[in-house]
DNA sequence: AAGTTATCGATAATTATTTATCGATAACTT
DNA sequence: AAGTTATCGATAAATAATTATCGATAACTT
């Protein structure tokens, strides 16, 4: 038997796969039992070939003519993620964002659970957002290595950004999901992922800007 | 005189040019005229050539042994995405990240302004979310006649957003920042971008899912 | 039952992006 | 003043990612 060597998919690839989780549980909702990559490159505005590639990636394999079992495919992405069981996660910076993030229900569908909130405001502390404890930052290490957590998610002021973030690694955080715009150093082994809102914007404001002299280059 | 003809530059580097002008911003307050491709790629672990490639692809040039200027550079960045005169946006939904948005100051940064919110929460409308007033949402198509606002920052639920974008289309929003899951059907002319939580979520929690094993590995 | 067709997966080609090489420049050092 | 060095920009090479081609498969149609 020969065992398919499976190179491990590649970040864009990643990046795919919670949409077509998406409109898999859709398809599951409605009891469709096979999926094409045809309709979910239709309905993402992808190629076949990609959708293709990307679940291969995965060692997912389809079937000539019918496609992909719906639900073999969803458990197999779920898994490959490892969204089917949740992980613990510690929330730091209980401000406006943070406030937003523990209040945002859909992350049980990411295997994601928000256990604790932290902060160093002592108008904060003591308090819940949304049913999550507010706890004071200095309290973390310990609560850390009591509940075993060792996901943060990091929703405060640039300013406090890296030194929260030395913090966070020396209390065994190996795992940062960072909103701020700061470029977080950390030691190898601890893996940073950056929500880069400011990257999203230059896009947009990009696109807008080299929109309007076409526009008007139409219009004459 | 020759023209050097510039391609657009590419999307990775549109996505890269708010983390220079972070830098710049910072370097400017400590009075540095002027700043090395080197160390630019130093701070952000990027590589030298990456950081001259990206700047040249905007048409800057920089001078052998000292660099770039960094007033020069920061305006340059600034004008390339259009941040140096503000653009005026609406927040579509004034639910928790909504408010978030609405309360986070640094878009002034981004040469963003929210002037309004919308919602169909009928608790919500009359109030203000950090000094930004919210309306119902069917009277969005009036005010963006008639103050000509263009940019639609989209904070609602994924059952709402593709329905609410038709409207907003209808409503001459051309520019939309999708913070939904859901991707969106908007027509040609029409450019959405996403801040895609999931799928950053889904790279952190691969990274964290391939990590386990090796660890196990080296601990044996 | 035979023919048609939608889809898959393997391989190849193309395109996009990053990284390397190297001569030119101009500040700094001796 | 001559030599050294850090950096730039142009060109080339390497790598990554997407897209195309095509034979194989198995459901569907006639």
């Amino acid at each position: 038997m020969i065992e398919k060597i499976l190179t491990t998919p590649s970040l864009p690839t990643v990046r795919r796969l919670p949409t077509y989780l998406r409109l898999l549980k859709e398809l599951q909702d409605e009891k469709q039992h096979y999926v094409s990559s045809t309709y979910i490159a239709e309905r993402f505005q992808l190629e076949p070939i990609q959708v293709r590639k990307d679940l291969a990636a995965m060692g997912i394999v389809g079937q000539p003519r019918l496609g992909f079992a719906v639900t073999e495919l969803t458990c197999a992405i779920m898994q490959f993620l490892g969204w089917n069981n949740a992980s613990e996660a510690f929330l730091i910076g209980a401000g406006n964002l943070g406030s937003a993030l523990a209040g945002y229900s859909g992350f049980a569908d990411y295997g994601l659970n928000i256990v604790a909130a932290f902060d160093v405001d002592k108008s904060k502390i003591g308090t819940r957002i949304h049913d999550i404890k507010v706890f004071p930052l200095q309290k973390l290490p310990d609560l850390a290595l009591r509940l075993h957590v060792h996901i943060g998610i990091l929703t405060l002021p640039a300013a406090a950004a890296q030194t929260t973030t030395d913090m966070l690694v020396q209390a065994g955080i190996t795992a940062i999901w960072n909103f701020t715009p700061v470029k977080l150093m950390a030691p190898k082994g601890v893996i940073v992922e950056k929500v880069d809102l400011a990257a999203s914007l230059a896009v947009l404001s990009r696109s807008v800007k080299e929109k309007l002299p076409l526009k008007i280059a139409q219009g004459a």
